[in-house]
RNA sequence: UGGGGCGUGGGCUAGCGGUAAGCCACGGGAUUUUGGUUCCCGCUGACGUAGGUUCGAAUCCUACCGCCCCAGCCA
C-alpha cells in the first residue's frame, strides 16, 4: 500500500506491453503521438499525449512527436508550431524523435508501386459519387470498378503520370484490392493516393499525390518502427486495413494498433469540427480563448500542466464510451494552484466601509502571510489599513439567513489579517441602494467570521474577467431533441468586472503567475492583454463554496429530465442464427440436433451449440464414446471447450475426443476434483495428451481423506485468525475465501463437497 | 440492415474462478483569522437481464437487452 500511491494505475494497454516484453515480441516500447496540424490542441490530445509519453517513460522506451501531414488542403505551418508548443508546455519531450508524414512519402509512394505490381492496387477512374455508389451499402455488398482489372503495366504507368502532374485533381486515385463484399466497409478497396495540386507546408510542390491516413499511418509507424500505435476507439474498423498494408508491402516493421475511448467531459464539446466552428463564427475570441478546451485556451485560462497531466492520470485508459464530470478537472487545478498560488485579497463588487473610531490619515501596515499555515510555505506581504477599506457587497446582508457568517447590522467581523469590526449604521442613497457602512473597529467583539478586504485609498484597479463554463448542459453535443450544441452556449460564460479593487501588492504580481484572491477562486493574469498599468486578471476556477451549495439546493433538481429515447437499433446477426444457417446449409448438422435433443436428451440450447459447426459435434462424439455419460460430457464440452477455444474451431485444439471423455469419466468417478480437472483439461488444450497420465505425473489425485483435509483446515484457520474471528461474528462471506485457502493449499485436490463440509463445521468450534 | 466494439454505486475506474476495491461527488463531524485546505466517519451493499457450469461466478458458457462506431478523394 506505501508505494502504490505513485504507481501507474493499471490499464488494458500496460497489460499488452507487460505481455509483449515477456514474450520477447519487442525489447523496447516506442509509441507516438500523431496530431494532424489542422487545428489546436485540446484536453483531449492530452490524454493522448500522456499516455502515449507516460507509456514510453514508465516502460522505458521512446515516444515520438509526429505530425500527421498527409492533406495539404487543411494543414498549416501555425498549427505545426502551436502543436509543439503545447506539448511541450504540457511537460513532454521529444529529443530528436520528431518526425512528419511528409518524410516518408517517398518510401510509400516506392511501396504503392510495389503494390501495383504485385496485382494489389490499381488506378481508379471513377469519381468520388461513382466509387461512393459502387462501394454498396452496410448490407448490400460493393460492385468491382469498371478499372480494377486494368493490367499491371497499365496501373503502373498510370500511377506514374499521376505522381507526374499528368491529371487535374479527382481524375483518378489509387486503390487497394480489397474485398468488395467485405462486411468491414472499410476494406471495400480503399483509396491509397488522391490527386491534390495544393502546395504542402513541408514539401511544398514536390507532390500533387498524397497517400490516405489509412495507407500512411500504418507505413508511418513501421518506418519510424513504433511497436505500439494507440489511437481512439473510432478507428477500430480501420485496423484491419492497417494489417493490411503492412502485410502487403515490405514495411520493415510490424506495429500492431490498439484503441482507446477518447475523452468527454461534460459541459463542453471536443470535437476539432466544433472547437472550429466556435472559433470561426465568433462565439469565442479565438483557439486561445480561455473558455475553449484547448490548451492553449486553458494555460491562458489559468490551468498547469501539473492539473492537466493529474486529471489524464485519474481519468484512466479503457474502451468504454464515458464522460467525465468538470468538477474533476477543477478539482486537479484547484489542488495544484492551493500550494502554489499566493494570497492576494480582491474586491469585485465593492461597498465602502468608514471606520468611524479610526482616525482620519493613519495608516496601519498589517502583515499579511502570502500562505495560510497548512500550506506551510514562506513569504508576504503588507496590507495598509486606514480609515477606508471595501468589502464585497455579497459580504453584508440586512436580514441574513440562518448560518450567516458575513457581516449584518449590529454584528462583528474579523477584517483578514486585521482587527474586528462591527457594523453600527447602513448608509443608503434616495433608491434605498445601500452606499457603504459605518463600523467601528472592536477587538473585544465575537467576530462572525472573517471577510477580505481592500484598503479604500490605497487600492489598484484590475480588470477582472470571471469565466464559467461555455455550455450550460452537462452534454451539449448529445441533445435527444438533436439540438445544435450551440443552442446550450452558456450566456454568462465570461462576466466582465472593468473595476475591480484589489490590495496594493497585486500590482507587484509577475506574469503568469498564478494568484489566489482570497474566498474567491484562483487567477492569473491575463497573458494578452494585461499590462503593469492596466491589469487583466482571469479567473480559472473558483473556490470550493459549500455555502453556495446548501443555499442553492433547489434549482438545478428542478431542470426537467428529458425523456431517454427509444431509438431501437436492429441487432446484428447473432451466433445462434449462424448456426441455424450452418445446419440449413449441412443436413449432417441438422440430423444432429435431432438426434442429440430427441436421442440423447439435450436440452435445446446445448443441441444448438453443439450442432453449429462439425468439429464441435464430432469432438462431442468421441467423447461420449470413450464414456457414454451424456450430460456429463455435454457439460464438459459446451462450458469448458468452447471457452477454451474462443472464436477458433474446436479441432484447431490438440484436444481429443477420447481424452475429453476419459477426463469426465475421472472427474465423476471421484478421482479427480473439479478443479484439478481443470488443471488437466487446459494441459490438454495446450499440448494433448492422455489424462490419466497427467493426473499422474502431475499429482493431482483427488484427496478425499478427511484427515489429511483437515489437517490443511487447520494450518488455514491458524493462519488467519482475524478472519475467522469475522467469520465468527457472522460474516459467512468469508466462507469462500477459507475455501479458496484450502483449495490452493492442497493444489486444487481437496474434494470439495468434504472439503466445504468440513470447513463449516472446523469454523463453527 | 452487414460488421466492429462497450455495459461494475450518482460520475470515472480496479478486478482476470476464492472477503467487490479506489478516486470524485454526496452526507455528517473535527481543526481553521479563506464557508478554502487538511483529517476522520458514513455512502448496509454497484457487477445490464435471464438461464447454465462450479463447492464457489463481476470473472467461464448460452440467450436476450441497451449504448457507441463504420457506407469522405478527412484524420
Amino acid at each position: 500500500m506505501s508505494t502504490a500511491d505513485d504507481a501507474p494505475k493499471s490499464n488494458f494497454l500496460r497489460q499488452i506491453i507487460d505481455a509483449d516484453l515477456e514474450s520477447g515480441r519487442h525489447s523496447q516500447v516506442v509509441t507516438r503521438f500523431p496530431p494532424e496540424p489542422n487545428g489546436y490542441l485540446h484536453i483531449g490530445h492530452a490524454k493522448s499525449i500522456c499516455l502515449n509519453f507516460g507509456l514510453a517513460r514508465d516502460f522505458g522506451g521512446v515516444c515520438h512527436l509526429r505530425m500527421d501531414d498527409t492533406n495539404p488542403e487543411t494543414e498549416e505551418a501555425e498549427y505545426i508550431a502551436g502543436i509543439e508548443r503545447d506539448v511541450r508546455w504540457l511537460g513532454f519531450e521529444w529529443g530528436d524523435k520528431l518526425f512528419h508524414a511528409s518524410d516518408f512519402f517517398e518510401e510509400m509512394y516506392a511501396f504503392a508501386e510495389h503494390l501495383v505490381r504485385a496485382g494489389e492496387a490499381y488506378v481508379d477512374h471513377l469519381d468520388a459519387d461513382a466509387i461512393s455508389d459502387y462501394r454498396g451499402t452496410l448490407r448490400e455488398a460493393g460492385r468491382p470498378s469498371p478499372y480494377r482489372e486494368r493490367s499491371v503495366d497499365e496501373n503502373l504507368d498510370l500511377l506514374r503520370r499521376m505522381r507526374a502532374g499528368e491529371f487535374a485533381d479527382g481524375t483518378c486515385v489509387l486503390r487497394a484490392k480489397g474485398d468488395l463484399a467485405s462486411p468491414n466497409m472499410k476494406m471495400r478497396d480503399p483509396l491509397l493516393y488522391r490527386i491534390r495540386k495544393a502546395s504542402h507546408p513541408r514539401t511544398g510542390d514536390t507532390w500533387c499525390i498524397y497517400p490516405m491516413y489509412d495507407y500512411a499511418h500504418p507505413l508511418e509507424d513501421a518506418l519510424e518502427g513504433v511497436t505500439h500505435s494507440i489511437c481512439t476507439l473510432e478507428f477500430e474498423n480501420n485496423r484491419e486495413i492497417y494489417d493490411w498494408v503492412l502485410e502487403h508491402t515490405p514495411a520493415p516493421a510490424r506495429p500492431r494498433q490498439y484503441e482507446f475511448a477518447r475523452l468527454n467531459i461534460t459541459y463542453t464539446v471536443l470535437s476539432k469540427r466544433k472547437l472550429l466552428q466556435l472559433v470561426g463564427e465568433g462565439h469565442v475570441a479565438g483557439w486561445d480563448d480561455p473558455r475553449m478546451p484547448t490548451l492553449a485556451g486553458m494555460r491562458r485560462r489559468g490551468y498547469t500542466p501539473e492539473a492537466i497531466r493529474t486529471f489524464c492520470e485519474a481519468v484512466g485508459v479503457t474502451k468504454t464510451n464515458s464522460r467525465v464530470d468538470m468538477e474533476r478537472l477543477e478539482g486537479c487545478l484547484r489542488d495544484d494552484l492551493n500550494h502554489r498560488a499566493p494570497r492576494l485579497m480582491a474586491v469585485l463588487d465593492p461597498i465602502e466601509i468608514e471606520l468611524v473610531n479610526r482616525p482620519e490619515g493613519e495608516v496601519t501596515p498589517l502583515e499579511a502571510a502570502s500562505f495560510p499555515d497548512d500550506v506551510g510555505k514562506p513569504g508576504s506581504r503588507t496590507v495598509p489599513l486606514g480609515r477606508r477599506v471595501f468589502i464585497e457587497r455579497s459580504d453584508f446582508s440586512e436580514a441574513p439567513p440562518k448560518g450567516w457568517r458575513r457581516l449584518s447590522p449590529g454584528g462583528a467581523v474579523r477584517l483578514r489579517y486585521g482587527p474586528i469590526v462591527r457594523c453600527e449604521a447602513v448608509v443608503k442613497d434616495a433608491d434605498g441602494v445601500i452606499t457603504g457602512l459605518r463600523c467601528v473597529v472592536d477587538d473585544d467583539a465575537r467576530a462572525n467570521g472573517t471577510l477580505h478586504w481592500v484598503p479604500a485609498e490605497a487600492a489598484v484597479r484590475a480588470e477582472v474577467r470571471l469565466y464559467d463554463r461555455l455550455f450550460s448542459v452537462e452534454k451539449p453535443d448529445q441533445d435527444p431533441a438533436g439540438r445544435d450544441p450551440l443552442t446550450f452556449l452558456n450566456p454568462t460564460s465570461l462576466v466582465v468586472v472593468k473595476d475591480a479593487r484589489l490590495e496594493p501588492a497585486a500590482a507587484l504580481v509577475t506574469p503568469a503567475t498564478h494568484v489566489q484572491f482570497e474566498r474567491n477562486g484562483y487567477y492569473v493574469t491575463d497573458c494578452v492583454d494585461s499590462r503593469a498599468d492596466a491589469l487583466v486578471f482571469n479567473r480559472a476556477v473558483t473556490l470550493r463554496d459549500s455555502w453556495a451549495r446548501k443555499v442553492e439546493t433547489t434549482d438545478e433538481e428542478a431542470a426537467a429530465p428529458v425523456a431517454k429515447k427509444a431509438d431501437t437499433r436492429p441487432q446484428k446477426k447473432t451466433r445462434a442464427q449462424v448456426r441455424e444457417e450452418a445446419r440449413a446449409r449441412d443436413a449432417e448438422l441438422a440430423a444432429r440436433l435431432t438426434r442429440y435433443r430427441d436421442v440423447l436428451g439435450l436440452d435445446e440450447s446445448d443441441a444448438d451449440v453443439l450442432t453449429g459447426d462439425r468439429a464441435t459435434g464430432d469432438l462431442f462424439e468421441a467423447a461420449l464414446a470413450a464414456y457414454a455419460d451424456v450430460p456429463s460430457v455435454t457439460r464438459w464440452v459446451v462450458n469448458e471447450v468452447l471457452a477454451a477455444a474462443k472464436d477458433a474451431p474446436v479441432d484447431s485444439l490438440p484436444l481429443t475426443g477420447e481424452a475429453l471423455g476419459a477426463l469426465a469419466r475421472m472427474v465423476d468417478e471421484n478421482v479427480l476434483s473439479n478443479s484439478a480437472a481443470k488443471e488437466v483439461f487446459a494441459e490438454l488444450v495446450e499440448r494433448g495428451g492422455d489424462p490419466a497420465e497427467i493426473t499422474k505425473r502431475r499429482g493431482l489425485r483427488q484427496v478425499s481423506d478427511a484427515d489429511a483435509i483437515e489437517t490443511i483446515i487447520a494450518e488455514v484457520l491458524a493462519a488467519h485468525p482475524d478472519e475467522v474471528a469475522r467469520y465468527r461474528e457472522g460474516n459467512q462471506g468469508l466462507l469462500g475465501f477459507f475455501m479458496g485457502q484450502v483449495m490452493r493449499r492442497s493444489g486444487g485436490k481437496a474434494n470439495p463437497g468434504l472439503t466445504r463440509r468440513l470447513l463449516q463445521k472446523a469454523l463453527a468450534g
